[in-house]
DNA sequence: TCTAAAACATGATAATTGTCAGTTTTTAAC
DNA sequence: GTTAAAAACTGACAATTATCATGTTTTAGA
């Protein structure tokens, strides 16, 4: 049992800093530590969810299919996020399915232990409040980047969230390397018009590919086509 | 002071239901009642809001401005729901502004009060919180749509919606009555598009028209145009 | 009631994006 | 290492949607 979430220093990233050395022992001693391997599924839309997920290392995308057969990921999840807490707190199926899309270590949390906790600790239901606030302000923001961009734009912007976000290697690719195919499902578009996009910005040398990996070679000017000029 | 939140019916569809006789006092002693005209706006994307606004009656839109000058509409609130709290909650300005569709009544509660009672009562936090959820849920849903269907699909869709949770009246019209604008911003697409498609949902005999209003004439249609039929 | 502004509407055309069909390259399992 | 499957890519074409131009109707205010 070396593992303890009491020297965890994920938790100071997410609402779990909230609880106090009791309640922290006892989500401690009721979780389950897991490693997942890339491609593999966490968890399925549509399903019960009998705990949350804390992810120590990796990153999943939340997705969701479409009524045309389509997948549209929603959320990219990183490092000290907790994932499920949506479908435990409103005692709900997930609406999402998320999947590793490099190797993971999550720690599982049972439900009981997350639902006693927000009915007793005040601090801990604010911190967890305070997240899916700012996950809500983000719904917002692709909501309209969904209606309002083109494809182009939101391929733009998805690379300069990804550097942001996940940073790059030393030879300046992103560290994140995600499929054509993923890159199609967060922009919402094609496969094919997608991988056009890609050609496209490498022509103008916005951008460097390397097979799968790519870089960012002007931020800038991408900066600039996502917000439409 | 007539109006005391004590006897206020609407409370029961929201987080307010969750608070204590002395709570519900407090709420009451400090809130001030509003009456908005049609058109007018609550507040405006970017601001610091000081309290949340609690919908006694009427709609609104929420919407937030992209960055090519377009609006677009994320939700539409209704009776009893409570409006600003992800930014009370957050501390943080207000992502979307809030404006009127028809004749409102709401309830401005300062962030004080919200706030101790969130750190005080966690049954009350969970409600929010059940709430919040349910938006994000919603949220995740409207990407989806506007990722992977047709705007055609999309407008299917949006009549269902208002006809579901807004009703109708007695000569079968949408009881909420939206302007043109106002469906292509929630729809996300132009004016122009948007207004040849009622046209021809009209043609095809899906819809009724007089003037403004819309009327739904063959939902099971509509349905399965939104479901990709 | 008149009038200007706003909202609604339609046509023509252009831009964006999707679909289908096929080739090449990469990946992973034996 | 060979090979089958998956992923990446390209072209041709079709469908969807936006834009611009313009006319009509409705609405609200003097």
């Amino acid at each position: 049992m070396e593992n303890r979430c009491e020297n965890c220093i994920i938790r100071q990233f997410n609402s779990l800093r909230a609880l106090n050395k009791d309640e922290l022992k006892k989500v401690s001693d009721s979780k389950i530590s897991k490693k997942i391997k890339k491609g593999d599924t966490l968890f399925i839309e549509g399903q019960k969810l009998d705990g949350v997920f804390c992810v120590r290392d990796g990153v999943s995308k939340l997705s969701k299919l479409s009524s045309n057969g389509k997948e549209q990921i929603v959320k990219l999840t990183n490092k000290g996020e907790i994932m499920g807490q949506r479908s435990v707190i409103a005692e709900d199926f997930t609406n999402l399915s998320a999947t590793a899309i490099n190797d993971m270590e999550v720690c599982f949390i049972p439900k009981e232990v997350i639902s006693n906790t927000l009915n007793t600790n005040p601090y801990f239901s604010l911190e967890v409040l305070r997240h899916m606030a700012h996950d809500l302000k983000e719904a917002d923001d692709v909501i309209v980047n969904m209606s309002q961009k083109t494809v182009k734009q939101r391929l733009a912007e998805a690379f300069i969230y990804l550097r942001k976000n996940y940073g790059e290697d030393e030879d300046g690719f992103l560290s994140l390397t995600l499929s054509r195919d993923d890159y199609a499902n967060i922009v919402g578009a094609a496969t094919e018009s997608l991988i056009r996009m890609i050609s496209e910005f490498k022509k103008k040398g916005f951008i460097k590919t390397e097979g799968k990996k790519i870089g960012v070679l002007k931020e800038d000017t991408l900066q600039e086509l996502a917000d439409g000029f």
